[in-house]
DNA sequence: CCGTCAATTGTTATCGATACCATCGGACAG
DNA sequence: CTGTCCGATGGTATCGATAACAATTGACGG
């Protein structure tokens, strides 16, 4: 930056100044300076800025994985909302692992972002105080704990497969299953199973039969292997919710090969409103919770949350309960039922 | 950190050097420093440190997209292999636009990666020049460009699709069709359509009948209707070549709906062997070029490159050609044809 | 013509860690 | 017992920008 400044004739600080646009420089000046950085191929170099000024400008954001497409539009609605105020997004992955979340947190901290995302309400004890301590916003979501460190986005996920069981019920299935996989550290898929189970109860459905298969995030391929379990299992079955959309789209290919008649046969429903789930044949249902909006919400949250810690107020604890929609679509069309608005074809 | 030192009655020095592990200091001091660390909850700011040591431990990698599981698959493989030398990666998306490449290039040389690697060879010419006057090493993929800024780790697209048709040729199709993107930025499509030209020509084939269909990437809807208007365009096709598996997907499922079998009456091939590509029903041919091995080729290369230019001397550009495999499954197995090793199923 | 004020630019200290070199203390050979 | 050397630790300068304050300039009203 000094040379940058010799070559305009003007002191550093101007250089700055000129950098950052904030006016407070003369136009003549300004173009001096801009043509000196252009001569020199100069690149501002923000993180000594960030070591002065204490912002770092930009924030992190911990999901499970990036190969789930849910996740990844989770990221995209966080970018958006947050590039229009020049934040940077720094993305860490977890791998489903509460002990690699530990770990992403504390590089992440490292680097000190102004704020941290992070997906769930369940943590190691330690990755939950490194967060309380980090003395920044901290937005928990895809999930509405019950005791949140700072602010939520979320919704129940418990509540989205109860949801679902009613309409099905209502539908006229009665010998509902449930595909996950197996009890690990996915705590939503978790919540999802608990939904399944109180709303069997609470429906006086006839049993439940879950069938677990592989570690989470279980995979199309599982899908389809969980399915002819399922037959093999539970012969009267009905219809089955899968854990999300992809293990239900490998339930139904399986389904396809076997000429199993989806949905006469065998219904078939999904969580997560993937874009396979609308164009598979047959389409499949689900329960959608936009989570590209919801990625929207936690970064314009952020946003808000980010400025106030800047003003130097810190922003009282917000939390954000995203709506989720049951999506009814033609894999789970086969029983006999009214005329619905809400069918999407 | 001063806090840290003065609770553990040493020096600022001393606590760098224990938290850095390398040795050096005695382990009773150790021990004292790490715990006056852990009852401070002081976390170590890398950003200072990178400042003062200018080594800032991460890479930028660049890919037009989150969503598209291929590059997802991509920065995984990277992932892994930086992982393991404890380098970060931040990732950037450009919405396969050249100038948002361009401006998303000058946000991460603001915050001086040790090393950068883009998707493409094809860049504006600031965004190439930053990337040459960088100093930093600069890996391109997913592409083989003639005149590379640095090392390269990628694969001809025309090539793997001149590779696919001459399969298709020798299972006895001879009408094929090519499904695209409209004419844009997105060089990888476009390189493949131009390997469908050439093979056109080369094989002798009866004509080149390319559909587009809105602005890449394509997604599965626009897949479906494309298929639709190919059958309208050209009845007598026999075979069509999706940009990728995931229109391909769309395609296969629109013929569903419309009881056109595949691959008897229309045989149908992508690209990328996505996951879902193995799974459909039928299961999709394609090629692949093994994005998550390309990836972690890409990281090693990059941990290579970064060690070299830690040492002073900058690692000669290389050129890493990936190769690719014609994955033939059901979607095209309709013609007579002998048994073939190659397939999957 | 002078004083006041706002706009612009410059100077200095500082952010938090690490590189580099100096220092110190003890082990060991002669 | 003494000189040498090595391993552990400390002191100081520095990385590249920006905050905070100081200084300069010119405009304008009285």
């Amino acid at each position: 930056m000094a040379d940058v400044a010799r070559l305009a004739g003007v002191s550093a600080m101007t250089v700055s100044r000129a950098l950052k646009g904030k006016g407070a420089v003369t136009p003549q000046t300004q173009e001096r300076i801009l043509r000196a950085v252009s001569d020199l191929g100069y690149v501002l170099d923000k993180s000594a800025g960030a070591l002065s000024s204490k912002k770092t400008g930009f924030v992190s954001v911990l999901i499970p994985s990036l190969n789930n497409s849910t996740f990844s539009e989770t990221v995209q609605g966080i970018t958006e909302a947050l590039d229009t105020e020049a934040m940077q997004v720094l993305i860490g992955t977890t791998g489903y692992s509460r002990a690699r979340e530990e770990a992403v947190i504390e590089t992440m901290l490292q680097r000190r972002p102004e704020g941290i995302i992070v997906t769930g309400g369940t943590h190691t004890p330690r990755g939950r105080t490194m967060l309380e301590q980090a003395g920044i916003p901290v937005i928990e979501t895809w999930d509405l704990p019950a005791a949140p460190i700072d602010h939520v986005v979320g919704f129940s996920n418990a509540a989205t497969i109860e949801d679902l069981m009613a309409r099905l019920m209502f539908r006229g299935y009665r010998r509902i299953a449930f595909i996950e996989g197996e009890h690990g550290e996915d705590t939503r898929g978790h919540d999802r199973r608990a939904g399944y189970e109180r709303a069997v109860e609470a429906l006086g459905l006839e049993r439940a039969c879950v069938i677990e298969v592989g570690r989470p995030p279980i995979t199309i391929e599982q899908g389809g292997g969980a399915v002819v379990r399922l037959m093999d299992t539970w012969p009267e079955v009905e219809a089955v919710i899968c854990v999300s959309d992809l293990s239900a789209f490998g339930a139904i290919m399986e389904c396809h090969r076997r000429g199993w008649a989806v949905p006469e046969r065998l219904a078939i429903a999904g969580f997560g409103d993937f874009e396979i789930a609308r164009h598979t044949w047959p389409s499949i249902t689900t329960v959608s919770v936009g989570s590209r909006g919801l990625g929207r919400q936690a970064g314009t949250l952020m946003l808000e949350a980010v400025a106030a810690m800047r003003g130097g107020t810190p922003l009282a604890p917000r939390r954000i309960n995203i709506p989720h929609t049951v999506i009814e679509r033609d894999s789970t069309a086969s029983l006999p039922r009214p005329a619905v608005a809400g069918r999407v074809a």
